[in-house]
DNA sequence: ATGAAAGCGCTAACAT
DNA sequence: ATGTTAGCGCTTTCAT
């Protein structure tokens, strides 16, 4: 009636194993075995034993997609970044990643690309696997895909941006601010005729006009004509800093101050002034965005805003994580600010 | 008896929403509303539309989790990367994500470490999720994972190195043959003194070593005292470069060739040599590993051996999702190659 | 400390 | 083309 016909024993141990293969050979009953692995504390001594013998033997690893269904916990966190490529956001999948799985979640990564496209799709396949949290890079843009996060109940840690109006929780730093503080740093430093060379990107965008408006307010810049600014299609490369500073000189061949929207673009802003014969800083000061590993080691030394990727990722992991074990988090905006590293650039 | 009490609908909609109040809103049964989702085909127009709108009104997202354990196909693909940062493997991990997620599966990243310590945790997490497959950059090097991924009887694609003995499938290309082959680029181009500043890990070494061997078969090198070699500790950085252009100039002042086991390790070359007055190629000949995005960008061009990383992603994929759909792989190996880029920095 | 029963949300297999 | 039934492998709940 039940067992129509004895289970046919697969040829290859580990797959089709199951807990009740485990506790059979135990001698215990599955929901025994069950406990012995996930709660020790809670099975004596010799059934733990017993027990454990089982899973060494038939090298069994439970499946847990079986049990993510039953206790509704995946263990798993998805993180949405716009490309993996560019290695601004690396620093903070890294430590994710890292912090993650330390508590024993895992990390599942989907790329949103730069258009809005795929978002949809992605954020499909992210909530059906019942995730307990997703961490996204940047603000969640569509309405539609923030109403469907919100909706999942599953919680959200945004990060790289602020906004007063976050999905969830929040790891991030202004980017209005870099800019402004950026212009302040140059302007002590009697820079008078500056440009920019930045992303298209909402978020890079956002602290060039923040920048530009800031230079303007401190007189390093005429109200006229707006401040020079090249703009290049994210991901950024050497190529574009090196055509960036060539068209900014050709427009405005007096510049004494650059800020690239990253490093990678003043590392060929500076290439590019190298192999002009400009130098820098006594010509031309140059800030970039991002503080990469390699800034500290370009000649001269790159003067850059660093941003603690890894502390974005930590703190990321640590909210989603007390969320994950039913604690609140009282504090869901979390301002990781950023630093200027003074070096030889500027 | 059977209900102790009717269901209490949650708030949220789309949290503990199933199929079966969609189905039930279409009026089919559960089954119907799944196969209208899964294969519309199978389905007539009418309750097509139904159930189509049952799940526009609700918001309803499959549980993959349910569908993965009744199925057995999770439509999960882990990949494993020593680390995320260091941008070789990017392009790989980036092409694997948009292949697989162009066939409707998702990537689980996983960080092994350059250690072995953490790598059987990691194997547990993986198996444990039963993913259709599982790609490895590198080979995998305990014989106890190596066990544990065959018998669980997972897909597995090993990536970026060529093997005898691979566990199931693998993309690669042989870093004898690169070292080899930069050798003899390097000699017909009438280099005599030549040196390596490379990476200590494994694959780096491999690539070092045949070529060290091969520059001493042409004569290039003496083979009393061994090759010039300096090693650092990946990942490998600019400033590591720097010290190792200078460290091999200490010891072997009329160098004219060096060969670095990565992009980066060349840029770090490149800039000591120009802060240096050394110039490149004419006094200095320079050929990196990689042929990151910048390379061709820097003064000058940086000649490097290319690794098609976007192809072993999608050869990966293809792999993996033959094999997930159940058709047979004939060639289970795949040679990549590789291709010396020529430039200016030899 | 251990176990029995029920069910998580879905799909495979077998009807109809 | 649609429905019924019986699990997938685990954990929750409620005994004992």
């Amino acid at each position: 009636m039940t067992a129509p016909a004895p289970v046919v024993r697969k040829g290859r141990k580990g797959a089709g194993l199951t807990l009740r293969d485990v506790a059979r050979l135990a001698g215990v009953a599955p929901i025994t075995a069950s406990r012995a692995l996930n709660t020790p504390d809670a099975v004596s001594e010799t059934v733990l034993k017993k027990v454990r013998d089982a899973v060494e033997r038939t090298g069994y690893v439970p499946n847990l997609l079986a049990g993510g269904l039953a206790s509704k916990k995946s263990r798993l966190v998805a993180a949405v970044v716009p490309t993996i490529v560019g290695p601004i956001f690396l620093e903070t999948v890294q430590s994710l990643t890292e912090a993650l799985a330390d508590a024993g979640y895992q990390l599942m990564l989907g790329q949103s690309g730069y258009e809005n496209s795929r978002e949809d799709a992605l954020l499909e396949a992210i909530i059906g696997r019942r995730p307990d949290g997703v961490v996204l890079t940047g603000i969640m843009r569509s309405p539609e895909s923030r109403k469907r996060l919100l909706a999942s109940g599953i919680p959200v840690v945004e990060t790289w941006d602020l906004t007063p109006t976050p999905i969830d929780m929040l790891v991030g730093f202004s980017h209005e601010a870099i800019g402004r503080e950026v212009a302040r740093y140059l302007h002590q430093r009697g820079r008078k005729k500056v440009a920019v060379v930045g992303g298209r990107d909402e978020r890079s965008q956002r602290r060039m006009n923040a920048f530009a408006q800031e230079c303007v307010a401190l007189g390093m810049h005429e109200g006229r004509a707006p401040l020079p600014m090249h703009h290049v299609t994210a991901p950024t490369t050497l190529g574009q800093g090196r055509q960036g500073l060539a068209e900014l000189l050709q427009a405005q061949p007096d510049l004494d101050a650059i800020f690239c929207s990253s490093d990678i673009l003043a590392m060929g802003v500076m290439i590019e002034a190298q192999v002009r014969g400009i130098a820098i800083p006594s010509q031309l000061a140059l800030m970039g965005f991002g503080d990469l590993s390699f800034s500290r080691d370009l000649h001269p030394q790159l003067t850059t805003v660093r941003i603690d990727g890894t502390g974005i990722g930590k703190a990321a992991a640590r909210f989603i994580i007390e969320r994950a074990e039913g604690r609140e988090v009282p504090e869901r905006v979390h301002d990781i600010g950023f630093t200027i590293i003074e070096r030889q650039s500027v």
